[in-house]
DNA sequence: AATGAATGAGCATTCATTCAT
DNA sequence: AATGAATGAATGCTCATTCAT
């Protein structure tokens, strides 16, 4: 009479007990013991689980990643224009509710700190900061066409999008009282905006090298 | 004639140390031990010099800070104008040189994520960024108003510039590939640059200081 | 009619998984998972059928004994001399084939050392010693009296030839470079014959104790 | 005022406290604690002079060969014929006394078996082992040579003492009713002078080569 | 009989801190 | 001031054994 496995759920609790562990003290302080009391769990079971304490952080990564490109797709279903569904991005990552608790956000940060010395969460954390920049370039590259804008510095203006957003999660967390979270979303908003203004409009002709931008 | 103190020669190589080590592996792999063989010394004297490891931190983003303002004040000598002056910030933060070398940004970023679950540390971390705000704040009030925009707003845009600037040092050590340490100093400057030139002009009002330097 | 008992197929199963998994990396990284994953068994099942992993290793030995035992038989089945008797106790130990593949004689070595600290496993070592001492005494003693030579020091030459055999074990094991397998039959049957030539030749009468110091 | 380093000495108390914990229950519950107690030490201070456990069992293996060594030169000391000098050598590794001590006996026991799964080990086990046919080989040629025999085999016959001696001292450990220490060295020596008395007289000729296949 | 998750003691190793010299 | 050994409490991880299903 076989037993049905229930390895899934576990682990599925067992990462969102490391998410619990890593933003109350670090990814170091998170120990297995402290992970396995957040989880209810025996310290052994954890490592019935996960071959190692780094595969957890690695599936909490790829967990969060995911999450946040389902809340995305839910706030941008139905958004029409290109306005819009950058302001949907922007609200997914930045905006109060479950995607933007405290925890997860000061979670991120410390992935963050651990991305910078260890070798194989770096490599991850690259990835996952590259899709997101891919996908803020895509919104606004669409925002400035939109608006007539050319479109050669969107790759640019996304790096500063996350930077920024990056740097906001961390004072978020690190210094608290100088960046409350909800006020993050507003600012990003704005220097989106303030980014896409200022660009130039696109040439007319397809062959911007005749008169790249002169206007007399 | 009794032998002089060395001590704060030890303590200063001891901190150079830390900064040496964490940027390394970071705080959780620099080891007294690590510290101890960076600074060329025996373990057992940085307990001598020092009665904790954290004290050891806390006097390294003392000295991280003051290098700071150091370098921002050499860099901003004898510049006239406001635009200079933020320009000489920019570059004292995310320059390149002695002041903006990898090592000191990978161990800044480290910092910020220990600021997250360190009470002490966080305070001080807050306490620093507070005293870069305000010195941004003023900055960017002084071009506002040499460009006769109102200055409401400097103090949101020198969080906004803030949380690039701690963002971009994340990146550029998190996410290598992403962010060139290089260009965060152009972004930078563009982004405070928009943001002002987004802003409204000042009210005519009575106050002197409206119209400093105004042109046409 | 009730379901038939597997329990011996099953507990031969699980020996015979313990052989190979103690051939492959020793008696201590033979977990009970492993022994498991070698019999295609859950890991539960092991101590279902076995109080204890310790019980499963003397059931191996008692295996591995009878298995030698067999494999004499069958050998000497058909042999007519005592010199034909030995050799083929000799290649029933140390030829190659099914009986001396290298997995069980590493395995053997293993128990051999796994024997020097437990005490049950000792016992049963020292007992299935002792047997092959008293088959090799045996066969060593037909050879002496069939070529006229005194017996006296049969169990002598026994234990010199298990000795040299058990270290042959080893070092084929554990220096694989010196010692191929297959040379130590060659090298077995030379001491075994050096040594029972060199035997003095059995007094004459059938009564030793009449002339016990008799000179020539 | 620096401290004098005590290291070495320590080093030595460790490998010491190493060969008696091996000795007493083998390799694997030769923990660090254990071992840490028998030399009346911290358990972390094992790893302060030891990178890891498996340095100890290195340094073992090679204190053990070294006094192995001094131990031959000290008996072969003064002797002057071959006959003496090869005895001299049985001695030393068979004979009762500080080196034969069943400590280390067991300890050897052991370390083979460690040998067999441990590739670190093993390679030392096997140089070692190799050492002592060289050993082995040049002594047991030049009894071949006094008496006028060909040396040709020596190798071989080195190779089966050798392999006598690891039983004998497994056999002593693992089945200690059957195979007392002391009886090993006799019948080592009798061994060795059967298979030298077995070998043919070396050809007459100093230039073997000259007349290969030259028969009477 | 069978399954595979669960348990908890034990392991090698690391490290901040202490201390005799 | 300085040295470097000493201490002992973690930590991540392994594993024989148990147990609910």
């Amino acid at each position: 009479m076989p037993r049905q496995s229930n390895t899934e759920e576990r682990r599925a609790a067992i990462v969102k007990a490391l998410l619990a562990a890593i933003g109350e003290h670090g990814y170091a302080k998170a120990t297995v013991q402290v992970i396995a009391r957040h989880a209810g769990l025996a310290p052994g079971l954890i490592h019935y689980h996960f071959g190692s304490k780094g595969e957890i952080l690695v599936e909490l990564m790829k967990t969060m990643s995911e999450f946040a490109a389902a809340r995305y797709a839910e706030l941008a279903r139905g958004t029409a224009t290109p306005e819009k569904k950058l302001l949907a991005y922007l609200h997914s990552r930045l905006g109060k509710g479950d995607g933007g608790n405290p925890e997860a956000v000061s979670a991120w940060v410390m992935i963050g700190a651990e991305a910078v010395r260890d070798t194989e969460v770096r490599a991850l954390f690259s990835a996952i900061i590259a899709d997101e920049i891919a996908l803020a370039r895509a919104l606004i590259a669409d925002c400035l066409a939109a608006r007539g804008k050319r479109t050669r510095r969107a790759e640019e203006l996304a790096v500063a999008l996350l930077a920024f957003m990056e740097g906001a999660f961390q004072l978020s967390s690190a210094a608290r009282e100088v960046m409350p979270v909800g006020y993050a979303a507003t600012m990003a908003q704005q220097l989106i905006e303030r980014f896409i203004a200022a660009e130039p409009e696109a040439a007319l002709a397809p062959l911007p090298k005749a008169r790249p931008a002169r206007k007399p």
